[in-house]
RNA sequence: GCCGCCUUAGCUCAGUUGGUUAGAGCGCUAGAUUGUGGAUCUAGAGGUCCCUGGUUCGAGACCAGGAGGUGGUACCA
């Protein structure tokens, strides 16, 4: 018998698109979402915090013939049977919400959050299946100016984080446009036997930004062909349909009056087209007032957004800068959140019609973004003073010292493994620790301890070749009485925080 | 989902027309140096050559299927 048991061991690994955060990017995302929150804050908007899951079926997924819910989202089954889904974005929660607590809320009501949401979708570079949103959204008012505060919003914050006028633009387009170009087609846009159809223009539309007018062209009309892959089938429009789209594409002017004019000129016929220029000239005064103008915030036709929620003006903000990667590569950030009038969302819930608007803003990419462009966020943390245990008799009063900086505002800790001197210093090396606390039999027996500065050492050894005296001349290290311990550590961590 | 490419040490990769004992750099551990992180030198540990089957006297290499990764495309509420 005994021989030898095979022991189940999993394999360490994460589950695919999904990521560890470490201590550099957590710090720097705490620091982006203050600075966000700050913002939302000023605009008057207030915090609230939704679950992770939500029923299915409040996500606006309906679940269809099959078992389970739509691919896209995680669900599980409750022990009641019912699906729940974890979150895909936080404008459904939001609708939710409000449905549930209609009467109870003072309308307009204005809010934001922020967390993780997740998508069970095939990762690419820079797409996760889990990622962070931070939202804002203004509910139960119909009025254009709520829309126009969000792309305030929107811009204010951009620049909070530290993107330059020329690094982002907030395009603005209206779906009463894009309504109006349709009808100009002759495409009914409240034909729901034509939705299939409305949903390939719009997509196609929406490529412009990846693949260009003669690629919408192609899409809009028998499809498209790409190099690898299947072929994407084209909405078959005619010639004449398809230059009523591409016009209205080009429509996009520099500065917002003559955008909206030549768009006037394109669709001030068709119904639905006129409400939507009234609209975005009534933004445009709002804007103009508030002092912000086309090289922050633009009116873009070209902006779609795929949900097909959205009933009115919709946003994007995207970065305009491009970057390269490890590999040389260039990287465009593109998109880094989006969001629009959804006047239906609610009314799915309560039967009643709630005007609200909103926008999401994508806190991963936004952080990738800075990153790449070398824009650490500033408070970096010192990683903590070591205090080395020379006896392990005398780790009380190790202790006390570590206690003592502490006690003065100093990240500090004593050293917790049980290995010699040369090990330490290497542990304080690897941690990144500013400086180490040493004191021996020697120190002690003279009421002293040693404080070496780790980095000022390293400088020093740049000289050093050989070992001996790099180790006997003990660079960068001196000595002080114990009870100027937490002074001598403070002047070291001093000239550090002034040198960088 | 569709198409292409890739998979050899912890990491980045080399490995000839199929040939016997599979390598390098970096990293890691230890020593030179029993109280000093660096540099240098020396030694060492570390491999299911992704898996399964096939061809062959012989497969890390060739063939088929599968898995995983990656790039593009589709979808993206």
């Amino acid at each position: 018998m005994a021989k030898k048991i095979k022991k189940f061991r999993p394999k360490a690994r994460l589950p695919k698109g999904f990521r560890d955060i470490g201590p550099v990017e957590l710090r720097q995302t705490q620091a982006m979402l203050k600075k966000i929150g700050a913002v939302y804050e000023a605009y008057g908007f207030e915090p609230i915090e939704t679950p992770a899951f939500e029923y299915t079926d409040a996500l606006g997924k309906f679940l269809p013939d099959t078992d389970r819910p739509n691919e896209g989202v995680f669900s599980l089954q409750d022990e009641d049977d019912q699906w729940m889904s974890l979150r895909y974005d936080m404008t459904a929660p939001l609708a939710r919400h409000v449905a549930e607590n209609y009467q109870d809320i003072a309308k307009p009501y204005r809010r934001y959050t922020w967390g993780p949401v997740w998508r069970n979708e095939k990762p690419g570079p820079g797409r996760f299946r889990q990622f962070m949103q931070f939202d804002a959204d203004t509910v139960g008012t119909a009025n254009i100016a709520a829309d126009t505060e969000i792309c305030m919003l929107a811009a204010d914050t951009m620049e909070a984080l530290g993107f330059s006028t020329s690094e982002y633009k907030i395009h603005v387009n209206n779906r009463k446009l894009l309504d109006g170009a349709l009808e100009k087609a002759g495409i009914d846009p409240a034909d729901d036997g034509n939705l299939g159809l409305r949903q390939t223009i719009f997509r196609s539309l929406d490529k412009y930004d990846k693949f260009g007018l003669p690629g919408v062209e192609e899409l809009l009309g028998p499809g498209r062909a790409d190099e690898s892959g299947d072929y994407t089938k084209g909405a078959q429009l005619n010639s004449e349909q398809i230059k009523i789209f591409l016009d209205f594409l080009g429509s996009a002017k520099d500065s917002r009056v003559s955008t909206l004019d030549q768009l006037s000129e394109l669709l001030g016929d068709t119904k639905a087209g006129e409400e939507g220029l009234a609209e975005l000239r009534e933004m445009d005064a709002l804007l103009r007032s508030a002092g912000f103008d086309e090289t922050r915030i633009q009116f873009s036709p070209f902006i779609v957004r795929g949900l097909d929620y959205y009933t009115g003006p919709v946003f994007e903000a995207e970065l305009t800068f491009e970057a390269r990667n490890d590999d040389g590569e260039l990287v465009r950030f593109g998109s880094v959140g989006g969001g629009g009038r959804y006047d239906d969302l609610v009314a799915r819930f309560t039967g009643q019609r709630v005007p609200a608007t909103g926008f999401s803003l994508g806190v991963s990419r936004l952080q990738a973004a800075l990153t790449h462009l070398g824009r650490k966020d500033g408070d970096e943390v010192l990683a903590p003073v070591v205090v080395l245990v020379m006896d392990r008799e005398e780790q009380p009063h190790y202790q006390r010292m570590v206690q003592d900086l502490r006690a003065a505002g100093i990240r500090a800790e004593m050293y917790l493994g049980t290995s010699g001197m040369k090990a330490q210093m290497k542990y304080a090396d690897k941690r990144g620790a500013p400086c180490v606390v040493i004191q021996g039999g020697d120190e002690r027996a003279v009421g002293e301890v040693q404080i070496k500065d780790l980095a000022e050492g390293l400088r020093l050894s740049k000289d050093i070749e050989d070992s001996d005296t790099w180790r006997e001349s003990r660079p960068a290290q001196f000595s002080v009485p114990e009870a100027e311990l937490v002074s001598a550590v403070q002047g070291v961590l001093d000239r550090i925080r002034n040198e960088t």
